[in-house]
DNA sequence: AAGCGTTATATACTTAAATATATAACAAAA
DNA sequence: TTTTGTTATATATTTAAGTATATAACGCTT
């Protein structure tokens, strides 16, 4: 049993983008011209200039832009604002496309239940999602440990139960997302701490979110991996936390949860 | 900007169950018989037939029963498997709706930008994931509280950050889903203690899966609402947990995250 | 045995969508 | 001024999908 979706976005209530427009555009931007793009796609020119003429319509802002005679006849090309869209939708079809896996993994068709553990469509408060690649996974009785190699090179070690690997059926080389609260992650100026914790991620800050009792720092390993961590506004006084200090975030494995 | 989309199952690459065929199916299961059902929709009786000709050959149960003359002249109906079909569908047509409204909410298509703080379509591993309503939200300069009103009858409370209060757009009478690990779940056979923790639900141990070291307890607080939690196995012996003891499952505010 | 309302099946018709084709307008370059 | 290859536009044709209609087969009821 396989699952398929299509994507389309509509204004004012016609369609707007679909997949065939999309595979136009491209052409288009490849080709510079609507007829060429035409033949490539292939699809009649009529149907295409149709839907050029349909997408700019619709959209306050011109999707594409076309010049009637002049050098070469004349000639179409994307505008900004519609390379951004072609943008726009590849990941908004891109997360589509991890859904619908997502959602055929956990789907017993048989029965007509979702073998989950919860919702799947769902965005999650906690600050802290990393991904990265299971390097190895040792289970227990109960408890799994799960490392995972971030693209900043650390090796960040999660503690989740067994049910949820098997639940999740994670295994070596999945790409997953480690999660966790930015308030269980403290920190320290001394780079080589000695500390129970097994996750321990040298960075500089790169942001410091004053409040009254609490504050919020965003701390960068490298890499495009950051990491957002709470702290009492006091401590950011005593430890004499700047941006741009160099720091040492600190997390509990069992405050690591595993989301694919 | 709207985001629509249709959903497909297919087997051996032919389409198999699709929004047209869900709604005949529907019709049929109301009317007894294909030409009724066909009228209903509306829908050619032909079409109607051939999806009825098509489910059946596709899929290795029969999805739906017809009768050739006889009483009544004949008649059509869903087999159980049929019936299962439409629920399985339904479930994940809810499920997608839910995607779409998400995808929407975090896109901001002028920039192509996914406004949001991690991925989207993901199961996450913590075992509690309980939905709730949400009864009110009070922020102060970095965190906030999450009041959630749970099926059980219980109030949860959820301390985030304000940046996930916006990040997720979260509003009083909100549906979310509170999430938190099982290993943050203290017990106590004490079902009216002083404990700083802002969480205190009382129920009942329901199973326990006991391992070396660590064994999980899962304990019903009512109506369907169930905390898992992971606690040390000598603990169950010098607690003497058995399945049916009353315990109290306490959790700090802080650990709970919220999903939406 | 006739009547009934349905399934099963075929064929003609209708409609919508896409293609094919033709042509005017265009603006720069030769 | 002519050539060029394109956009812009219209019209006819083809194709695919669905509808409408007709009819045989079926098995229970009367």
């Amino acid at each position: 049993m396989e699952i398929s979706s299509n994507l389309t976005l509509e204004l004012l209530n016609q369609p707007f983008l679909l997949e065939k427009r999309i595979e136009l555009l491209f052409a288009i931007e490849r080709c510079g011209s609507i007829s060429k793009a035409a033949k490539e796609v292939p699809m009649s020119y009529k149907k295409a200039w149709e839907a050029v003429n349909a997408m700019n319509n619709l959209s306050s802002k011109a999707v594409v832009q076309t010049e009637t005679g002049g050098k070469g006849g004349g000639g179409t090309s994307l505008t900004p604002y519609g390379k951004n869209l072609l943008k726009t939708y590849l990941v908004l079809k891109q997360e589509q496309k991890k859904f619908l896996e997502n959602l055929k993994n956990i789907t017993d068709i048989d029965t007509g239940t979702l073998k989950t553990i919860g919702r799947l469509a769902m965005q999650i408060s906690a600050r802290n999602q990393i991904s990265g690649v299971i390097e190895e996974i040792n289970t227990e009785n109960v408890n799994a440990e799960i490392y995972v190699k971030l693209k900043s090179g650390y090796t960040l070690v999660s503690n989740i139960t067994k049910g949820a690997v098997n639940n999740l059926n994670l295994k070596q080389n999945d790409e997953i997302t480690a999660i966790f609260k930015s308030n269980t992650v403290l920190v320290s100026t001394d780079t080589n701490l000695n500390i129970s914790a097994r996750n321990k991620f040298n960075g500089v800050i790169e942001a410091i979110n004053e409040g009254e009792i609490n504050s919020e720092l965003i701390i960068n390993i490298g890499n495009e991996d950051k990491i957002a961590s709470i702290i009492t506004t006091n401590s950011i006084k005593t430890l004499n936390l700047n941006i741009g200090s160099k720091i040492c975030a600190i997390i509990k494995a069992s405050d690591v949860m595993i989301g694919k």
